[in-house]
DNA sequence: AAAGAGTAGCGAATTCGTTCGTCACGTCAA
DNA sequence: TTGACGTGACGAACGAATTCGCTACTCTTT
């Protein structure tokens, strides 16, 4: 038997949504323009691709402009969330909070950035007192 | 040509390493027992993925003892900084900042979990001042 | 109208992940 | 010793993901 479907996007369709979020909408030359610098590929293939994320429902396209103009069916933030449950799902059984003290004792947060966090835990813990 | 070779573990390589982190080290018996609970194959499936993830590196087998004892190459935290990585790299554009913030205003943690990230914020910005 | 250029679609080819059937071997009890 | 049983190794088979060649259309431009 083969593997069953992922729901989440695979690698290149990741990366094509990547450039339609940036875009906000972009025609197959445009995102093959944008995906052929870090990918290399063919014209075609990213025409193939498209259709095939289109079959998913992971892009929508305006048929009526010509060329025609893809955009991503789900929104960045909504696809993060899914694939971040995803992970603490899989990787981290279940538990949010050990993920996110791995991603801050990774190192790579800034003063900056640490007071975001601290910012966030605030309003948070403002709501269940 | 087909797509290339990912270095992350499978879905199924990711459910057989939790199986093992957990027990520290199994035969393909024990390891099938526990699988199959979830996943419902056969006895020849769980030996086969073990000989792939085997050839991959992804674990490794004491082969003096009778039946043959497997252990994860690789711990369960190294795994998860990998994998957390790649996430933040592919689906976050590399800031960890913003995996941080949308894991926890998810709403699922807790106010003893909040705590616990405010106690690492708090370390964190002590050592850089 | 014919040639040229870009757009879109189809189907084939290739590799990977996953599953399983089957065979060979070793051990242990009757 | 022989037969039952568990362990382990192959290789086949199937679908999914990815890549591309080729064809058909649609506009321009000459």
């Amino acid at each position: 038997m083969a593997r069953a479907v992922s729901n989440q996007p695979t690698e290149v369709e990741l990366q094509i949504l990547r450039i339609l979020w940036e875009s906000g909408g972009s025609t197959a030359r445009e995102v093959h323009n944008a995906l052929t610098e870090i990918k290399g590929t063919t014209y075609s293939t990213t025409v193939k691709m498209l259709s095939v994320m289109l079959e998913k429902g992971l892009v929508r396209r305006d048929e009526t402009a010509t060329p025609q103009v893809y955009r991503a069916a789900m929104s960045q933030k909504v696809t993060q969330k899914k694939m971040l449950g995803d992970l603490i799902e899989k990787v981290y059984n279940g538990s949010a909070l050990s993920l996110v003290l791995q991603a801050l004792s990774s190192g790579k947060a800034s003063a900056d950035e640490l007071a975001e966090v601290r910012k966030m835990v605030d309003e948070l813990e403002g709501k269940k007192p």
